[in-house]
Order: structure tokens, then C-alpha cells, then sequence
RNA sequence: GCAGCCGUAGCUCAAUUGGAUAGAGCAUCUGACUACGGAUCAGAAGGUUGGGGAUUCGAACUCCUCCGGCUGCACCA
């Protein structure tokens, strides 16, 4: 089933090529004003532009030799020669119809499947998930489900921080300090606590400085009683992160941290050195990128001058791994923007070592304090992610009570959760995630205007006219379209197939946030405007038809946000 | 110093990547409630897109130049 914008195009490729020009021009966008028409194409003007004609005068002839009379009314020329389409009524009616019918709403498969492994979360072990994991695990897992859903095969992973230096802290204060009862109660906050007691030790201990340092590397060396200490951390630790993912309704395909490619750093290097692509510079091994003017002179260093290994080091054996293991055709990181640099080095670094995937950093802006500046997470000074998903349902619960009194309190508690963790994923997918921003409890937990709840507030209205209709929509009627705000509606049912890969054409979600809001609108408006139960048989059933499509399409976009629908709140 | 990102309504953000009169939400104001659930709808007001210049039919977007903010840049991750 092809979209308008696609009938429309392959109909203007039709009249350029009758026209001896060329056919890639044909480009057709939905209407910037719905005052225009529904679409429009700017074909002339750029034609115009490269052949030095009148851009109205080429308007016309190409429109002489369009056809698109069987779905549209005839086009019309504006402005300095736009093209506008109105699709017909008749057309719209039967679109929607047989959207209706299409278990995929219209969307198609791509039609060049890719393997794509998604790098994302990446939460540090010994320290509880902040603000600042918001995006990267949200993100991930948008992206994640949009790729599956249009047929890419998509594994997820997990590569948390479990190896680094805060270890040697760690264990250190593990084997002096550790309190047992406070671990059974909230492991990472007591890993905290002795990471900070510690830390605030070496200040003024040379001693405790000089024995974590050892601890580290006896852990480092594989010293049984380290390894075993190291292993609860990630486990205990892991566990917390498990409960939040839960929350989040987020699952992951591997969870293959810093700590798996630990023993194929040291091979790494050496190879890297006899191929020629590594060399010694400074008393540290180096790739440089002497082609690369932008990194001309910024080499990535994969060893230390102690023999030591770096980030760049575990992402270049972790990429050596996934092409092994996966043979992927891309690699997704979804990693904050400050990481441009290091992205830009270790994929130049993967590209000399032979990798042929295509590998992608999609970067985000930063969550900023009231000061504007970066919420750094050693500053310890950061809000917990698990505190922000917490307020967030305890804000929408009260919410429910207090608007919800007759529904039941066990009912009631799942609607809060729906709410307040759907009210979250919105407000980090529905903005362009380049965007840097200041933290703020009341922008993050919003529950009036374009949030989640708007859009889970139409889907329930709808629910709440088919339980009163006490019938399911009839498939079998023709949705014939009368009224403006119906056809509004239904324009917007029948773009979804149109907005829905957008989201990976420049990975931004909030396309398709924003196409949903949209429909919402589209819905309230139409909602007050066309009554449904209260209408004649045949315009009831026709307007349940549209309820039914239209809550079908927004429960399956905000699930593609990660986002769910309560059926009552 | 070099590089990258950014500056849009009082506030928070969009703008299909060069298209038509720059759009939403919040806040403010005016209407619509014994409601197919008002967590809604209809409307008003709010702008020299940081300043200046250039390119062209046309610029928030491209180029130049100032101003201001953030980030990264050799042994943390």
C-alpha cells in the first residue's frame, strides 16, 4: 500500500521524465498549511532555477503533463511556483478503510534489511543511573524499537562501565568499611558511600591511596579474592539497574561490559603495532590519523606509558568483537555529544583496522544544573534517575486520585505508573535530541499540554466510547468521510506510514512524537466536533471505524516510544 | 590557542534540512461545561530568529564578520 507522498511522486517522476527532466527532482512533502492542500512540491522552482526558466511557466507544463486525477483534485500553482495537491475525499475514505484492515497501519517493511547492532545506556557499575542516563537508555530504546519494527534485525547491548580504576577504591573500602546491612538494603548506595569514604581517606592518608592503588591491581592481575568482591559489585549493582529496566519496560540482547574485551586489549595492541597502524610515540602507543585533517593532530592512545589500557583501547577491541560475533552491517552508539571527538578517532582507528560496518554516533545534547553547566556525575551533586522515575509516578498518582475517584486504588496504581513513566519518555523523545537542557523536575514530569498524558488521554477517550458503544468497530464498513474535522483526522491516520521511518532517517524520535501530538489534536478536535454514539447507524459505524484506527495508530506509535496506554484514567 | 555545538515569543521547545504569513506547549486573556470522561475544544495576544554584511526568485537554516554561552583537545571512562 503506497503512501500519498509516494503516489504522488512516482506521479511527478512520471511527468518530469514526459518533460525531459530529471526524474530526482520529484521531490513531494505533506503541506506546510493545510490552507495550501495536503501536499506540495517545490519541483518547478528548483527546476526553474537550474534550466534559468520562469518557474510558473515550467509549473504549468509540468502540471499539463501530470496526472493524478484518479486520488486528487487538479493541482494548483501559488506563490513563485509551488505545487499543491488536494487528495480526494473519495481517496481518503478509501486509504483509511484499508488502513484499518492492515495489521502494520500502513507501514511497509524496508526494503533493505540491515543488521544493527544498538550500543546504549551504558550505565557505570559502583554508581546509581542519574539524569544523565535518561537519554541515552531512552533514546537507545526508541531507536531500538523503530528499527525492529521496520524489519532491520536489531540486537541490543548493554556495555556498562564494570572495569576502571574505581575499583581499587571500591574494593578497598569493601574489605575496611563495608556495612552488610546496608548492602542487603540499597547496594549501590553503600558502593557509594565507600567509594566517597575512601576518596575523602586518600586526600589526607598516602597509605589508603597507595593500598586501593594495589588492590587495583591485584584485581587487575587476577587475584581470586578481588575478582570475587569485583564480581558482587557488578552483580549487586547490576541488579539495581535490572529493577530500573524493568520499570522502563527496556530489555537488552547483550550485556557484554568493559570487562569482557579485558583480554584482547593486550593482542589488540600488538597487532595494531605489527600492522603498522599503532606506533610508540611519547613513551605511549598511538594511531594517528595524519590523513585526516581534523585529526591530524589528535592520535588515539591505546596504551599508557605504564602499560596501561583506555577507553579507546576496550571500544576498539569491543568493535573487533561485534564484527566477529555479529558481522554487523552498522553500529549505533547512542552517546552524549561531548564524545564526538573519541567517536570520530575510534571509528577513523576501526576504518584502518578493515571494518566495514557502518558504524554511527548518535549524539545528544546535555542535561544541564541551574547553573548551566554540565550535570558531571562525579560531582555526586546529580539526581538519581531512579529518584526522577519515583516523583514521576508519585506526581501522576496523585493526579489520578484526585481526578479518578471512582476508579479502583489497585487500578488506580497502574494508571500512575502508565502516566508518570510515559509523562518521562515523552519529554526526553519529543524534543530534538541535540538539544542541551537545564534539568527541571516540572518540564520533566509535565502533565498538561504536549505530553504523554495528552496523548494517552485521546486513546482513553476512544476506549471509553467503545466500552459505553458496547460493540467493537465493524471491519467491514466503508469509512466514507463527511465532515472536516473527520477528514482532518483521517489525513493524519493515513501519514503515519509517512512518519515512521523519518525516525531513522536522522534518528529523531521526536518526528514522530510531534506526528502524534498531531493526531491527538487531530482527535480532541474531532472528538467535540463529530459525535459518535449519539450519530445515525450509518455515520456511527463509519465514525467507530475512524475511533478504532485512530486509537490502533496511537498506541502503536507511543509503543514505539516505549510508551504504554491505560485503558481508563 | 585550535576544533565542534549552540543563541528562535516572558519561559520551555519545534520548524519535514533553502520554501509560502517562523509554529506548539506553559503562563496571560476571551468563549464552550447537568460532558460519547473538561487530563478537552474554539479563539486572542505575544517575534527585527543575538548584531551586521553577502549569496538568490526566496535564508532561522549556506558563506563572511563581530557579541555571548557550552563542550572537546596525549596517557580518566
Amino acid at each position: 500500500m503506497s503512501t500519498p507522498q509516494e503516489l504522488l511522486t512516482g506521479r511527478l517522476r512520471i511527468a518530469l521524465a514526459a518533460l525531459g527532466l530529471p526524474q530526482d527532482k520529484a521531490v513531494v512533502v505533506q503541506a506546510a498549511d493545510s490552507r495550501f492542500g495536503d501536499y506540495q512540491t517545490n519541483a518547478a522552482m528548483v527546476l526553474a532555477k537550474e534550466t534559468r526558466r520562469n518557474p510558473r511557466e515550467l509549473a504549468n507544463e509540468i502540471l499539463a503533463a501530470l496526472d493524478v486525477a484518479d486520488f486528487a483534485d487538479i493541482p494548483t500553482i501559488a506563490g513563485a511556483g509551488f505545487v499543491n495537491f488536494r487528495l480526494s475525499d473519495v481517496f481518503i475514505s478509501k486509504h483509511v478503510t484499508s488502513l484499518a484492515a492492515d495489521p502494520r497501519l500502513g507501514n511497509a517493511l524496508t526494503p533493505s534489511p540491515k543488521r544493527i547492532l544498538v550500543d546504549f545506556s551504558s550505565p557505570n557499575v559502583a554508581k546509581p543511573m542519574h539524569v544523565g542516563h535518561i537519554r541515552s537508555t531512552i533514546l537507545g530504546d526508541c531507536l531500538a524499537r523503530v528499527a525492529r519494527f521496520l524489519g532491520h534485525d536489531v540486537v541490543t547491548d548493554n556495555h556498562i562501565g564494570d572495569w576502571g580504576t574505581q575499583f581499587g577504591k571500591v574494593i578497598y573500602g569493601w574489605k575496611h568499611f563495608l556495612d552488610p546491612v546496608a548492602l542487603e538494603s540499597d547496594a549501590i548506595r553503600e558502593l557509594v558511600r565507600l567509594y566517597r569514604h575512601v576518596t575523602s581517606l586518600e586526600e589526607t592518608d598516602e597509605d589508603v591511596r597507595r593500598t586501593a592503588r594495589e588492590e587495583l591491581v591485584k584485581l587487575q592481575s587476577g587475584d581470586p579474592e578481588n575478582l570475587a568482591i569485583w564480581k558482587q559489585t557488578v552483580d549487586l549493582s547490576w541488579r539495581e539497574f535490572q529493577k530500573l529496566y524493568d520499570e522502563l519496560d527496556i530489555r537488552f540482547d547483550e550485556r557484554l561490559g568493559e570487562s569482557s574485551y579485558n583480554d584482547l586489549l593486550a593482542p589488540l595492541c600488538h597487532s595494531l603495532k605489527a600492522r603498522g597502524l599503532a606506533e610508540e610515540s611519547e613513551g605511549a602507543l598511538c594511531i594517528f590519523f595524519r590523513d585526516i585533517p581534523a585529526l591530524a593532530e589528535k592520535p588515539a592512545i591505546i596504551r599508557k606509558t605504564d602499560g596501561g589500557f583506555l577507553y579507546a583501547t576496550t571500544d576498539l577491541a569491543t568493535i573487533e568483537y561485534r564484527t566477529k560475533r555479529w558481522q554487523p552491517d552498522a553500529i549505533w552508539y547512542v552517546v552524549g555529544a561531548p564524545q564526538a571527538l573519541h567517536f570520530h578517532q575510534i571509528f577513523a582507528a576501526a576504518c584502518l583496522m578493515g571494518c566495514s560496518s557502518e558504524l554511527r554516533h548518535i549524539a545528544f545534547g546535555s542535561i544541564l544544573g541551574e547553573d548551566r553547566k554540565i550535570m558531571k556525575t562525579r560531582s555526586g551533586e546529580n539526581v538519581g534517575l531512579a529518584e526522577v522515575l519515583t516523583e514521576a509516578v508519585e506526581r501522576a498518582r496523585k493526579m489520578v486520585e484526585a481526578r479518578s475517584e471512582t476508579i479502583p486504588a489497585e487500578v488506580r496504581e497502574d494508571i500512575a505508573r502508565t502516566i508518570g513513566l510515559g509523562a518521562v519518555k515523552y519529554a526526553e523523545l519529543s524534543q530534538n535530541r541535540l538539544t542541551d537542557y537545564v534539568f527541571s523536575w516540572d518540564k520533566l514530569l509535565a502533565l498538561d499540554g504536549n505530553t504523554a498524558p495528552y496523548l494517552q488521554n485521546a486513546y482513553v477517550r476512544i476506549r471509553s466510547i467503545f466500552r459505553r458503544a458496547g460493540e467493537d468497530a465493524d471491519p467491514s464498513t466503508s469509512l466514507t468521510i463527511s465532515d472536516p474535522a473527520e477528514r482532518a483526522l483521517a489525513l493524519k491516520l493515513l501519514q503515519y506510514p509517512e512518519t515512521v521511518p523519518l525516525v531513522l532517517e536522522d534518528f529523531r524520535p521526536n518526528l514522530l512524537a510531534n506526528y502524534l501530538y498531531e493526531l491527538a489534536n487531530a482527535f480532541h478536535s474531532f472528538y467535540e466536533a463529530c459525535p459518535v454514539l449519539k450519530s445515525t447507524p450509518e455515520i456511527r459505524a463509519v465514525r467507530l471505524g475512524i475511533c478504532a484506527l485512530t486509537g490502533r495508530t496511537l498506541a502503536h506509535g507511543l509503543s514505539l516510544l516505549g510508551i504504554r496506554c491505560p485503558e481508563q484514567m
